[in-house]
DNA sequence: CTCTGTGAATATATTCACAGCC
DNA sequence: GGCTGTGAATATATTCACAGAG
């Protein structure tokens, strides 16, 4: 984002506890998830050292991060999940209700309406459009595919919070332009480019050949600190030993 | 990853460079399509701030990204696209042909085997299993859907490099198991789960329920400082400037 | 005079290590 | 004794600011 909350607004109070850092916000729903899983078992503490496990991070983190939200915990004893989850979702925002406007109806769309993820979670998409005509009309997740002409009346009467783009990179920006001119201030793109967007608007992007490239530049480099094996076909390397 | 480059191994030569910071290969692909954009508009030279722009970073950032991977500029002029494109994708692994086994032919499954953005960076989907017998035989992107039953034999044969794991997460955990055994070393994971491997293999999550919630987190935080408007329905807070 | 490449300065993030509470 | 919460130490990342190449 560009935003800057070091700037103070005169009159707006606020921050008595000094911000959460990004790093630990973007660990916050991981830890979440843990919780959840071991509530559904019906273990009732954890101490960091077994939600650090659950999470796959280090558990110093997992006590400092929480230590940005409070002293939710109990020494010796650990983390009650319930309140911990309770305590969490409040800092995420998760106690209300987010309405998610969903553009884009190809599989990327039809996979993200499905996902079961996002209800659980509070996130209710309210609406998935499509730019073509041909696939306004269909049904999918018990929404109706609606034109991307309605885009405006849709933010307006739903109420949109989020909009998701899952729709072509050449179609992108000028979509984001017009959520961003709906109200929208918050956006979840998957179209490959760059957004340009004003200042208190968030882009996250999430790109799939992105993560794909990082992977090939560790395994390439992998590879090359284990001195190229000239086997043909499968290499199986002992990475596992030589690291 | 769990790997360490710190500990040498006692025979092997190696990093003559520094290694690449971790947040700059994460840019890296960035760069490399503001790149090849700027090349299919018969640009043939970019500088920093260009560069910077069409990536959404800082010019200084640019530059000490660059310069991590050699001196490929020249002052007072910028940096040749052509010449850039080539170095970045040689650092990142791209001029080798990357093949890429997804795991799941549901809607995520689909539009991954869709996405053009794989192909025109040298990663090819060799196969798209499903544990679900009646998808078995269906047609994607040119591609007939297996069973996950092959899956050794697929990642033998092909010699799968890179394994998507595009299924739910009861699933995830024991077919990263069976992806491992059989010889891959990179995973990447959309299953909303923590997946244990053994050092040596990298996975990658992508989690779209984590960034709506990232998103959530920041815009529950925005609207409490602009001091929560009591306007009913849509909110139209001049968040631009207030922030 | 422009724009790269890079040290130095700053900001963020992670890990360590231990005092203090249960 | 076990485990949290946190300062201090370290490691990473980003930004600044300018010397020097073209």
């Amino acid at each position: 984002m560009s935003t800057d909350s070091s700037t103070r607004l005169p009159g707006a109070a606020r921050p008595l506890r000094p911000a959460v850092p990004e790093a630990t916000v973007a660990r916050l729903p991981v830890y979440l998830r843990a919780l959840t899983a071991a509530a559904e078992d019906g273990v009732d503490t954890l101490s960091s050292d077994e939600l650090a496990t659950a999470a796959g991070v280090g558990s110093a983190m997992v006590r400092k991060d929480l230590s940005h939200l409070g002293s939710y915990g109990t020494r010796g004893v650990g983390y009650e999940v319930d309140y911990l989850i309770y305590q969490i979702s409040r800092e995420l925002g998760l106690t209300q209700d987010w309405r998610v406007l969903i553009v884009g109806a190809g599989n990327l769309g039809h996979a993200l309406a499905n996902y079961g993820g996002f209800a659980s979670r509070g996130f209710r998409v309210v609406a998935l459009l499509d730019l073509d005509a041909a696939r306004v009309g269909e049904h999918i997740a018990g929404l109706h595919v609606d034109s991307v002409d309605r885009l405006e009346q849709v933010v307006a009467e739903a109420g949109v919070h989020i909009g998701v783009l899952a729709l072509p990179a050449d179609a992108a920006q000028a979509t984001c332009d017009r959520l961003v001119a709906a109200g929208v201030t918050s956006v979840l793109n998957f179209a490959p480019c760059v957004l340009e967007v004003p200042a208190g608007v968030m882009v996250r992007k999430v790109d799939l050949s992105t993560e794909l490239q990082i992977l090939a530049f560790h395994q390439q480099r992998r590879v090359f600190q284990v001195e190229r094996h000239p086997v043909a076909g499968r290499s199986r390397v002992p990475l596992a030993e030589a690291l």
